[in-house]
DNA sequence: CTGAAAGCGCTAACAT
DNA sequence: ATGTTAGCGCTTTCAG
């Protein structure tokens, strides 16, 4: 390994010019420098990251935290984010929570220990407070979830906003009997969707309680059973609204499993644009979200900022809009087949 | 940040005591370990990775380098491998190389510089020579696709065989114009699943050039584009083998686009499981893949190699077969309608 | 403009 | 069984 010394030995200058002219420190002489810099190239030297760290300086590692990498939600992200992060010269470190509070906390210990310049997070429900701690002390990010503990720094979607739409779509066809199967409202994105979707309910309507299903959105086992206790009722729902991406594939695979046709059975909005969701039937109606913008824009501004050195804790939110994509999967409620063909080849985005 | 001076200083032993206690070495008392154990973790000692990496100890971060982790395949492959490493007290760093050999050799340099434990890595087709030699210096295995150049260490899949079963499933019933979308043949999985594809074609046949269509693996848009071109021959193929996971998206797409039905107009057999897969039409029929089960091996292997200091260069390969499911997108040549009633809730692995 | 020297936190050889 | 000491490669005062 090539250090700093074997550098200045050779050109027979101090190791701490050498450091200084690596550094563009402004004292050192620009013909030093340019001397300095060729033979630093051509003996092939690299910086010794671990003794950079060792006085302080922040390795080049950013951890991004999120709860499972194959939800097509965020690996979009973590692509976006490498992407920008390498722009940057920082590399992406990967930490997968399941949304276990502990495992998170497990996570951001390493990362920390592990002196990265930075954590960009979707956080779990309710972060342990030692990971608060250890996160006020890093400059951090909250993605898609934000919760109060962890500041006020955050990029996401408009949760209730785009819920309210693909409810109201349904609504404006005639639906008033909805379903809606979703993730718990411990989560910030979970209560802002339930929100979302109350908010699209005419005022008049009593809310059905068993019409509402509230789980992990995580998870696809709990989108399918919700989907069997609605069609189970004795007087189920005429259209049902998914909002995680998980519990829409969920309800997509019980309503297949089970034989229920849309849009003539019961019409279906789901959350998010995974690649199958417009192969489904007749091409599923669903909430498409700018996941790659907002993760590209998180990416961006958090590159720039730490090299500013201008993370302050001064909040910043960033809310990007959800726009609703009209596929087959919904109908006026009543139509008869055929009378409204919305061809899965002809999307209409509003 | 508390060190292991101040633990010392408390318990009034010497710093290298401490450090001798925590790393459990035979020459400590057990009632002092066992002190010193219990205030360190009262006093939230974490230990300093960037001085222990000075020490020439590597850290524990580990490298996934891969193509682009949206893709399905690879996600799950992160998952498994995220959670393998996590029990062995590894973090997982992430590194996109998009298949261009500079991005991979960046990020292996990178890597080297940060002093990974090791890399696990889908190598591009055709790496560089340094990135070649900073391999050599590291534990690493090759995943899915294998270059000699790198080493005998080795997880994949049977990728002829796959092949060979999708194929043969279409000779079978009795399809003879068979069209091939899949990855460049300097791909080791590319000229792989070519040879299957040829294999399961009848010895006396002719291969119809204009039938076999290769590129990027990794692109949707190539098998679109392979498809429309296929569709336009004078006299198409009856059926159509895509032989990755990208490709055979692109295929479904524009055969959705041209209203192309399967199996009436046409039969098809796609590469992988995603999710939306089993919704295309009336199911596609497809090559199933262990990847999670493969992943997971990789990991293990490789934790259990690095703990024990015993990472050889010795060859080691593990092979995964793949099998093939079939759904309702393949059909007896000729038969038509009804005739094979394929349902998609029921597949047939064989 | 450049050099000398201290020290970051940890480990390991060398003493007790 | 424990303490002392030196040094990993780099940055950063403090002196020239």
């Amino acid at each position: 390994m090539i250090t700093i010394k074997d550098i200045a030995a050779r050109l027979k200058v101090s190791p701490s010019t050498v450091g200084r002219a690596l550094a563009d420190d402004s004292r050192i002489s620009a013909a030093t420098k340019q001397r300095v810099i060729e033979v630093a190239s051509e003996m092939g030297y690299v910086a010794n990251l671990a003794a950079r760290m060792m006085r302080g300086v922040s390795s080049n590692l950013v951890g991004l935290v999120l709860p499972d990498i194959r939800n097509g939600f965020y690996s979009t992200i973590a692509h976006a984010l490498s992407k920008c992060l390498e722009g940057g010269g920082f590399q992406l470190t990967l930490s997968e929570t399941d949304d276990d509070r502990l495992t998170e906390l497990h996570h951001i210990r390493e990362l920390t220990s592990a002196n990265v310049a930075g954590i960009i997070i979707v956080p779990t429900a309710r972060p342990h407070p030692e990971s608060v701690k250890l996160l006020k002390a890093l400059p951090h990010i909250q993605l898609l979830r934000r919760h109060a503990a962890l500041g006020e720094q955050w990029f996401g979607i408009d949760d209730t906003e785009a819920i309210y739409e693909a409810t109201n779509h349904l609504v404006q066809l005639g639906h008033h009997r909805i379903g809606y199967v979703g993730g718990t409202d411990d989560l910030p994105t979970g209560s802002a969707r339930l929100k979302g979707f109350h908010k699209a309910l005419p005022r008049d309507e009593t809310v059905v309680p068993a019409f509402v299903h509230l789980g992990a959105p995580g998870s696809v086992d709990f989108g399918r059973e919700a989907t069997r206790r609605l069609l189970s009722l004795t007087t189920p729902p005429t259209a049902i609204v998914a909002a995680s991406v998980q519990t829409t594939q969920g309800v997509l695979e019980e309503l297949t499993v089970q034989g229920v046709h849309a849009p003539d059975d019961l019409s279906v909005v789901g959350f998010g644009d995974e690649m199958g969701f417009r192969w489904w039937g007749p091409g599923l109606t669903t909430v498409g979200l700018p996941v790659s913008d907002l993760a590209t824009a998180c990416g961006l501004w958090f590159v720039h900022h730490i090299k500013q050195h201008s993370f302050t804790s001064a909040p910043y939110t960033s809310i990007s809009p959800a726009t609703l994509i009209v596929r087959g999967s919904t109908r006026q409620l009543g139509a008869v087949s055929g009378e409204t063909a919305n061809s899965p080849l002809h999307d209409t985005a509003n």
